[in-house]
DNA sequence: TGAGCAAAGTTCCAAATCGAAACTATAGGT
DNA sequence: ACCTATAGTTTCGATTTGGAACTTTGCTCA
């Protein structure tokens, strides 16, 4: 079975996961909640490669989670925004913080 | 960058997704909150494969996530079950739940 | 006894996805 | 006219996945 064979699942965590499931995605969507907006911003942050960051960018754009907003200016140069049904995602992103400090502490290299 | 690098990264989030930052992951602990246990129920429930249920399961009781206990009488037979660190990623499936419920409505086929 | 069955993987191969790096296209600046 | 910044796209080899068959060990029941 593919995952995004997901999205009709009978069960809400399934759908929800075939648009968020995926760890670089997450990462994206961190980014989003911390300000970033553009797109080499994702590429370093997050440290996917372009090729990733670019499909990810797509389906959050097409699931409505972010909005893409070309600069009025320029043509090229845009921002990905939170939507508010994005905004509501922030609790888990909140469980994960949570968890990941309390459960992965950060090994920093003991001094020698 | 692959994602078993993020192990070590600076974010909670990024660390904590580099354990359960998959959707078969994420779905397999969705079982073992609605009380299964068994290898060949992850595969049914989940949809993934034997292979990829397996290897999943793995990272799992390496993470002390789940414990894996032998059946007493037999040797194959055994048990998945949630440690309490574990346990504790439960509000995160919570919010998917809550969020693909209220955002992602299952589309049933209208009667003709 | 021994044939069949269940459980938990493992193995195989083809197909999809990824990582890394180079390449493209367009606008603006100098 | 040329250089830079931005947001991708392309290419190609490596890794991961999907799907199905196969393995191993113990249990059941005739």
């Amino acid at each position: 079975m593919k995952w995004t064979d997901l999205d009709e699942n009978w069960c809400p965590i399934a759908r929800t996961l075939s648009v968020v499931g995926d760890r670089w995605t997450m990462l994206i969507l961190r980014d989003c909640f911390q300000g970033l907006s553009r797109f080499d911003q994702f590429v370093q942050s997050t440290g996917a490669t372009r090729h990733v960051v670019a499909g990810r960018l797509k389906r959050l754009v097409e699931a409505d989670i972010l909005d893409k907003r070309p600069q009025a200016t320029g043509l090229k140069r845009c921002e990905y925004v939170l939507t508010d049904k994005g905004k509501e995602l922030e609790p888990a992103l909140r469980v994960l913080f949570d968890w990941g400090k309390k459960h992965l502490p950060i090994r920093r290299p003991t001094k020698t």
